[in-house]
DNA sequence: CGACCATTTGATATGGATCAAGCGATGTGG
DNA sequence: CCACATCGCTTGATCCATATCAAATGGTCG
């Protein structure tokens, strides 16, 4: 039911090109009170926009694989990104009827899409529905506290802060696989490219981590890495 | 009957000495399904703590005279505020159980206290009340955003944006009372109270405002402001 | 293999921090 | 009511972390 809407909608843009279509999975079969099961699953590629700033909110997004960052972009130019959204994370809820930031897949990515009003019309009547939402928006927010905390901070606490988060978010693993740029992660952390680069290598002298390949660091000492996370 | 409960509570602190008891007033006569009305006044001195971060969140709190800020410490003292409440705001809404920031009063003030499980408890069968709710985290969510985005700012952009910002709050007034210190400023800013400063002159010069008293400002020129907003 | 793009590394510049002193308003005790 | 202490703010001099400018290196894909 939902996914026959929504793969047919065209403000969804850029699918990547090879991949099979939602419609040969199996429709929902009906309505469920768990925001975590809905929607249809939709693919993006590589660099391509989901939604941008400013443009009605009509859908939410839940990551199935890939990764996704929002952004904002001043009048000069400058880029901050909001967040990086790896599987399992939704993004893309909103209150008011339009985006706030603009959200593109950092690598070719699936994500479930779930209509807006669909959503907030089940809130209505489902308490559960409606706790979720402000739940998830709370999440959202705290997040967005914590980048705050962040910004104020060295260019060698930003780093050590980013990748004890990024870690965090792979549990278990002491090796983290960075799906985004030196210049994601600097438009992230406040930074330039430069100092991003300089302060792993840093890290690396120190011995704190060691970094195999670019966009891949394994952490070598989190007890040194919290510490310099301020 | 909110206000018999909350006046008597020994969590809340340090209430400002010379104010009529609020039991002087007339008590909330029925359940009202608008936030906005319920709750009990209660003074706070300035620089009294309202609450600490971690702690129980009991109470959501909305301004009725003075001013609060929020703010977070890290481990070497530096301190960011998180935002400066005026009255007619709301502070001090958490959707888990501890509060994410400290609250003081920055002056004398007066605060509607509201029992967080009374309005919890409203929101599971009262729609609206819900949906009020998670309005109120969304208002906040994005207040954090823009300061995010003020956090990667030059200092001339952060103070011209924080000008803005507050004058947008005195809707029509040209000049506006900074109930704040300079650090307080700095604090929000991500600057020291001598950059402010300087920079604040610095706009003097340019004719974009004008300081008559340092807690006062006078907007000169909206336009120059929001030009070096970025 | 060669072109391209991401990343690292190097050299220098600079905005804001830090250290330090002066100034003005506010309040207190004599 | 005035002298003086205190506190918040401004101004000045210098320093330093990070930005900027520039070049080299490495990895990927046709």
């Amino acid at each position: 039911m939902f996914s026959e809407t929504l793969v047919s909608d065209r403000s969804l843009r850029q699918p990547a090109a090879p991949v099979k279509s939602p419609r040969s999975r199996p429709a929902v079969q009906a309505p469920v009170n768990t925001i975590e099961l809905m929607g249809a699953p939709m693919p993006f590629a590589r660099n391509a926009e989901i939604y941008g700033e400013n443009e009605p909110a009509e859908y939410l997004y839940k990551i199935v694989s890939g990764a996704v960052r929002t952004y904002k972009v001043l009048n000069d130019g400058r880029r901050q990104i909001g967040f990086f959204y790896l599987p399992g994370d939704v993004f893309g809820l909103e209150v008011g009827d339009t985006h706030t930031f603009s959200a593109e897949a950092i690598a070719d990515c699936k994500v479930m899409v779930i209509k807006r009003s669909a959503i907030i019309a089940l809130a209505a009547t489902q308490t559960d529905v409606a706790r979720q939402l402000w739940e998830m928006t709370a999440t959202e927010l705290r997040r967005v506290q914590d980048h705050v905390m962040l910004l104020i901070k060295t260019a060698q606490e930003r780093v050590a802060g980013f990748l004890l988060e990024m870690a965090a978010r792979t549990p278990g693993a002491t090796e983290i696989e960075l799906p985004m740029s030196r210049q994601d992660i600097a438009d992230y952390l406040g930074l330039t490219i430069e100092t991003v680069s300089r302060t792993l290598t840093a890290l690396e002298n120190s011995a704190a981590i060691d970094v195999p390949a670019s966009r891949r660091i394994v952490l070598r000492n989190r007890a040194a890495l919290a510490r310099m996370n301020g």
